[in-house]
DNA sequence: CTCTTGACAGAGT
DNA sequence: AACTCTGCCAAGA
């Protein structure tokens, strides 16, 4: 698999988390693993900074439920919208967290 | 090729 | 609970 292919993977992944759910960063490169053969929780967050316009990027937060620096406005504002989870700034990721298995 | 840099994660303080 | 330190792994300089 081509960095190019695993880019579009993730982004794939995202765009499939329904609206008030959430994945953090090791999830997606843990569900990517398989096909990937590689799991980075970095890679895939560079990513999503590089990449990540175009797809709900909200919906993928680091473990603790942290949103991304510099954009925790937009995201928990979003988030809210959705209604999903949240524990003040964070996200509740044990009511919020999604699956691939989940959502087929 | 070596060194630094991250939208990270987990353990230790 | 907030911070720091280490491991991680691929990109860039």
């Amino acid at each position: 698999m081509t960095p190019d292919e695993y880019v579009e993977a993730v982004l794939t992944l995202v765009e499939r988390i329904p609206p008030g759910r959430a994945m953090s960063y090791g999830a997606v490169a843990d569900a990517l693993a398989e096909r990937s053969g590689r799991a980075s929780a970095r890679l895939v967050g560079s990513i999503m900074a590089r990449h990540g316009g175009g797809v709900p990027w909200h919906r993928v937060v680091n473990a603790a439920g942290r949103l991304p620096p510099g954009h925790e406005r937009e995201a928990r504002a979003r988030l809210r919208a959705e209604g999903c989870p949240l524990r003040g700034d964070r996200v509740d990721l044990a009511a919020a967290a999604w699956s691939p298995e989940e959502g087929m």
